[in-house]
DNA sequence: CTTGACCATGTACTTAGGTATAGGGTTTAT
DNA sequence: ATAAACCCTATACCTAAGTACATGGTCAAG
């Protein structure tokens, strides 16, 4: 049985409007009209609505969300055109991953300098800081 | 010698108008002036720049930056509040590393079985984004 | 058969993070 | 001593990703 904008929306706890901009934007297909005009999806679309906020908390633009959907659809077509445009993916991933490590160890140095703190000394954030550029003059 | 906005903008490869935003935003300190009202900076106005553009390609707003750079400021009065801070910031980082390295391996399955896909099949791109929630029905 | 909950479109507003432009003062190099 | 290059403020504009509002049609319950 189809469903209405507002119970997808419900379902994938996302705005009415959002999913209109969504289609505006191409990231969803023009959905089937009843005789009066009314939108009606299937389950499908709830899945790709969590699949797009998923992707969102992963740090994909819409633009890069749509080329991922994009993977599915073309299925039939070209398969390994869908493997390089993913390992592509990968990589992005991959380097992102990469930077925060490199975030995650300066902060570590960061908050060990300041448990190791001599009372005596200042707190060494400045130098912790410093592999990012921050070198104090 | 002092530097001027413009070397400041060139050194550290941003807008003027960014380092007159960022000041707006808090995240730089009011300049010094000179008597005719331009503002004056120091290497250390490169550096703040430039970590501010790395933590901005790791996924960091403004706001989290901010405070990033605080820790640095307020160095000389609560060392312990700071490493609070950056633990938290920690836990924050490693969250989003984790939720990467989760999409890396969705989308490594997505590469492999495309990769072994045999002749006969459809590509299975639906089954292996289905841990987002893609479903296929 | 009408009232409330829903849907439609179109337009406008919002937040984040800038970037551009207008109008005017300053510094530097010739 | 004057033009180019630079700075100032204020205001407006831009993209991304929505969200809200105005206006009007539709459907289900009493």
């Amino acid at each position: 049985m189809a469903l209405t904008i507002g119970q997808v929306a419900t379902a994938a706890d996302v705005n009415i409007q959002t999913i209109r901009y969504y289609e505006r934007r191409g990231l969803f297909p023009t959905a089937r009209r009843t005789p009066s005009g009314y939108r009606q999806y299937t389950e499908d679309a709830v899945a790709r609505l969590r699949f797009v906020k998923h992707a969102q908390k992963l740090g994909f633009s819409l633009k890069e969300i749509q080329e991922l959907l994009a993977l599915r659809v073309r299925h039939a077509a070209a398969c390994d055109a869908v493997e390089r445009k993913t390992r592509a993916k990968i990589a992005l991933v991959e380097g992102r991953i990469g930077d925060l490590q490199r975030m995650k160890r300066t902060l570590e140095r960061l908050a060990a300098a300041c448990a190791a703190r001599r009372p005596t000394e200042e707190c060494p954030i400045l130098e912790a800081l410093g592999d990012h550029g921050v070198t104090s003059k």
